[in-house]
RNA sequence: GCCCUGGUGGUGGAAUUGGUAGACACGCAGGACUUAAAAUCCUGUUCGCCGCAACGCGAGUGCGGGUUCAAUUCCCGCCUGGGGCACCA
């Protein structure tokens, strides 16, 4: 009876879905286990081989822990709002609907064919309005909440309102505009739009006027994250910033939240490295310098008078304020119409125009050095020298108070921005500045700093804070990187906002008239002045309902908490569910959504948490980030100007140049390793190549390989169907996890897929004999056969607990060969084998189960029980420890302590006892003497 | 530039965190079975040296130092691959 893996694994997905061995209850007396794959966005591509790698290790991880005795819920889902599914709409024609809802079949197939264990009972799909009611529903408790700074949560809008007829602000500085102040009184004296108005500066999700990233080819705007290096994410389109009427997230309220959740749960230290970095916390202090100018419009005049408003920096090192030689306004700061002088008016506007004139991209791409001085001056408050004030693009007006005052001694580019510009440096650092290079150091006892002199900078921060504030000119500050997140986008295929327009104020909807439902449209086009096609809609406009969808990442951002209790329509997550679900307890998925989905679904947690929806305010209790599996690309290599094709292996020898030539990549599918199937590559692309003259070495023809990301157009993707139709997906599934860690990145490579083959061959064969059948029986197993299958129970436990799924596989291949070497056949063991085997497995180990005869499914049998006692017994290991540990040979310093002397010798007694008079088989000795004992 | 992260045979990777480096697998070489192939099994495989062979000797975890009886593992200085951030004052 051979391993017929084809039907095996047939019979058990179909019986396994009529029996709904998958189905999870929300109710149970098991501990419970929450596990989760990041719900992919189903592209028309479909998965190649790089995707399944986390939901293999999730569906292991599940597996493991439903044997361990847990009511495991592990989902699946599909992120079906988004731009591309649009964009073929706009140029197919194709309801993004239609093109969705193909996909996902597609990826269905897919993941089916792998065996996963997800309860599809669960499904969620974020464009379903079942689904967006209740992003629709979450987006109006934001909405209708602030962020109370004093209890540092969220609360209820109308609990502020009842503060603000109490005591008007003064107990809540307005988070939109510091310097709205107004008393109980003016608040009742408001009338309802400005009320409306102040209210909207309050709120966590809010509506406002702001510089955005538009993209134009795409037409509409991008949150931060979407935009790299100057252009779109998708599709790599200019951005520019617009000013624009937006939604928002207030996230930038949650900041310190966000950066103390990171404590308690575990994230990678690279993860919670890019989410520190993105958050962009930094202590400081705003300092108030006054500002000397003159603004008579005599050329010759060159008197200068004090300014009404002073000069607002922000600097992370106050103590530096000795060495302030200019200061840098950004072009866009309110002050610079007022402080120019009429002598440096026209150099200043030319150079505003020419700040315009370049894009962020250009900005960003060629940092040249440039600026312009405004004629006016600063005055350093403590020993009233004038200091120039410059703008230059370098200080970014959106940050701090858009103003910084230059230390060049200290800080790399106000160094480079003082010798570009002549401008003299003080050294306030002694020999910490070498005259070249700024010193952004600390440790250095101040010089030419009056009262500072001789004090380590790091101490002199506060002392400079203290005086400031004293002065009345200065105040410590906090400040963030993080922006309020763009929440809206001018596109079709998103949520709508469940909003109205009336009068100009925001009106939510009623929840009982949710789902808005998205509208059919005849025309995926953007509508008039940079509004989303929905403006196109007459009734839709005629409602005065906001035109505006969602971003991609509102549907993603709690659909972790949809799958608990995914089909309620009286709420979005029954709150006795979600109190015992919790918390994510393993989230698995790349690390490109660092920035995006895993801040926003943290903030949104926090949000629903506070507002008492829900009993936890972090998702994810622990994150593990897959590494990206690369493509490793083949080329072939035509000569130029003729159509022949050298093969790599010549290029050593003189007889062809590589530089002589084309590299054309070809399909991987049709190579093997680096040969190329010469048949094949003829008849590749209805036969482009049959003509080709291939100039072969060895009568093969070698293809160069170079690795780069997986995808379509480089023909280096490999489709999981093609591998589970050769070897099953039993072996597909341990393949997979053979090639390496995890979250280690490497290319794929197809060779050595085989060995895993080979093993479940291996294994089968200990059962069943191609020839006698059935062949393993019921005798009682000899002390070295169990010991072989208790350091395996061993082994794989602690591999699987630690995500060391690859060395877990090496562990039953090492298990299965030293069966196989003792002609062990017994059930005994072989049963507890394949019960562990299941999660990595699972098709071949029920098969093999029912065959032994069991009732019942292996996927809930008892996972077996490690004993000690037949691992350490006779054999190389044994229980001594030595500082606590348990080792499988002794280790003796001869200059060991008294103490461990003592333990040393006892060990050794015990080894005498363990190893019953046989010699040991090896001393190790160094330098002559003896140090180490090996039985 | 800054911050993570890795560098181990021909290849992917082990080494339970200081204890016989190279597990397991691929590939390769040789052999068995076969008319032949596939499949399967066995042997060898870090490099170098000696030998008929067993045994043996020397070097070896990117490079150079250091700590230790003992270093792939810890410390210092370089070289290098990958990822992230990049005018955030």
């Amino acid at each position: 009876m051979e391993y017929n893996f084809r039907a095996i694994e047939k019979k058990w997905q179909t019986q396994w879905k009529a029996s709904g061995a998958y189905k999870v209850s929300n109710q149970s007396d098991k501990p419970k286990c929450y596990v989760l794959d990041m719900f992919p966005y189903p592209s028309g591509a479909g998965l190649h081989v790089g995707h399944p790698l986390g939901y293999i290790a999730s569906d292991i991880y599940s597996r493991y822990k439903r044997l361990k005795g847990f009511n495991v819920l592990h989902p699946m889902g599909y992120d079906a709002f988004g731009l591309p599914a649009e964009q073929y709409a706009i140029e197919h024609g194709v309801h993004p609907a239609v093109s969705t809802a193909k996909n996902i079949d597609t990826f269905r197939k897919q993941l089916d064919n792998i065996g996963f264990c997800y309860d599809w009972d669960r499904e969620v799909r974020t464009s379903e309005p079942g689904y967006y009611k209740w992003t629709q529903w979450i987006f109006l408790q934001l909405f209708k909440s602030f962020y109370n700074r004093v209890t540092q949560k969220a609360e209820s809008i109308t609990h502020l309102i009842s503060e603000f007829e109490k005591k008007g602000n003064a107990m809540h500085e307005c988070p939109g505009d510091a310097s709205i102040k107004f008393s109980s009184e003016e608040w009742k004296a408001y009338a309802e739009k400005e009320k409306q108005d102040i209210l909207m500066n309050y709120r966590l999700a809010f509506c406002g006027y702001g510089e955005v990233n538009w993209c134009e080819a795409l037409g509409t705007v991008l949150a931060n994250d979407e935009v790299v290096n100057g252009v779109s994410e998708r599709g790599g389109y200019p951005v520019v910033k617009k000013k624009l009427r937006q939604w928002y997230l207030r996230i930038t309220e949650y900041a310190d939240r966000l950066l103390d959740g990171l404590k308690t749960i575990e994230f990678s230290e690279a993860m919670q490295e890019m989410q520190t970095n993105w958050i962009g916390k930094s202590f400081g202090a705003e300092i108030d310098f006054a500002i000397l100018s003159h603004q008579s419009s005599d050329l010759s005049n060159h008197t200068l008078t004090p300014h009404d408003s002073p000069l607002t920096v922000y600097t992370t090192r106050p103590d530096t304020i000795f060495g302030v030689d200019f200061m840098v306004v950004a072009p866009e700061h309110a002050l610079i119409g007022q402080i120019t002088t009429p002598a440096q008016k026209q150099a200043v506007e030319a150079y505003i125009t020419y700040v315009k004139s370049r894009s962020d991209r250009e900005r960003q791409a060629e940092k040249k050095i440039s600026g312009c001085f405004t004629g006016a001056y600063a005055v350093n408050p403590f020993n009233g020298k004038q200091i120039p004030i410059w703008i230059s693009e370098y200080v970014l007006a959106g940050y701090g108070t858009g103003a910084i005052m230059g230390v060049p001694c200290g800080d790399e580019r106000d160094h480079k921005f003082a010798n570009h510009f002549n401008i003299p440096i003080t050294n306030i650092i002694g020999t910490y500045y070498n005259g070249t290079d700024a010193n952004p150091t600390k440790d250095a006892l101040l010089e030419n700093s009056e009262f500072l002199n001789g004090i380590v900078m790091r101490d002199a921060i506060g002392i400079v804070n203290a005086k400031l504030e004293e002065m009345g000119i200065g105040k410590k500050k906090v400040n963030y990187k993080m922006r309020d997140a763009a929440f809206s986008r001018q596109r079709y295929w998103g949520e709508p906002f469940p909003i109205q327009w009336k009068k100009g104020a925001a009106i939510p909807l009623n929840e009982k008239e949710l789902p808005l439902l998205l509208p059919e449209v005849d025309s995926y086009s953007p509508g008039p002045e940079g509004e989303g096609p929905l403006a196109n809609i007459p009734e839709w406009v005629a409602r005065e309902l906001e035109t505006n969808t969602m971003p991609g990442y509102a549907g993603s951002s709690w659909y972790f908490l949809r799958y608990m209790d995914p089909h309620n329509n009286e709420t979005f997550c029954d709150r006795k569910v979600s109190d015992y679900w919790n918390q994510v307890d393993l989230y698995i998925g790349g690390t490109e959504h660092a920035v995006g989905h895993l801040l926003y679904s943290r903030m949104w947690t926090k949000a629903l948490c506070d507002l008492g929806h829900i009993g936890f305010d972090e998702p994810f209790r622990k994150l593990l980030n897959q590494g990206m599996i690369q493509g490793s690309s083949r080329f072939v290599y035509r000569v130029k100007g003729t159509n022949n094709f050298v093969s790599h292996s010549l290029f050593d020898g003189n007889a062809y140049k590589i530089e002589d030539t084309d590299p054309i990549r070809v399909d991987v599918n049709f190579v093997d390793g680096v040969e190329l199937d010469i048949a094949a590559f003829k008849q590749w692309r209805n036969g482009e190549y049959a003509n080709a003259e291939l100039i072969l070495d060895d009568g093969k023809y070698i293809c160069g390989s170079e690795v780069e990301k997986m995808s379509k157009s480089k023909f280096n993707t490999v489709n999981p169907d093609d591998l589970v139709e050769k070897f099953g997906a039993d072996t597909f599934r341990m393949y997979e996890m053979f090639l390496g860690p995890v979250d280690q990145s490497k290319p794929w490579d197809t060779k050595g897929i085989e060995g895993v083959h080979r093993f479940l061959k291996k294994l089968w064969r200990l059962f069943f004999d191609d020839l006698k059948g059935k062949v393993w029986n019921e005798e009682k197993a000899t002390s070295e056969e169990l010991k072989v299958l208790h350091r395996t129970i061993r082994k794989i436990e602690e591999d699987t607990e630690r995500f060391s799924f690859n060395t877990a596989v090496s562990a039953f291949m090492i298990c299965v060969n030293e069966l196989a070497d003792l002609k062990c056949n017994k059930r005994e063991v072989l049963q507890s084998l394949i019960i562990m085997l299941t999660p990595y497995a699972p098709h071949i180990s029920e098969e093999l189960w029912t065959a032994l005869g069991n009732a019942g499914s292996v996927l809930d049998a008892a996972y077996p029980v490690f004993e000690a006692k037949y691992v350490t017994e006779s054999s190389k290991e044994y229980p001594v420890s030595i500082n606590g540990k348990v080792r499988t040979n002794i280790n003796i310093a001869l200059d060991a302590s008294p103490e461990q002397v003592q333990e040393i010798a006892l060990a050794n007694e015990l080894v005498q006892k363990w190893i019953e008079g046989k010699p040991l088989k090896k001393f190790i000795f160094v330098k002559g003497k003896m140090i180490n004992v090996v039985i």
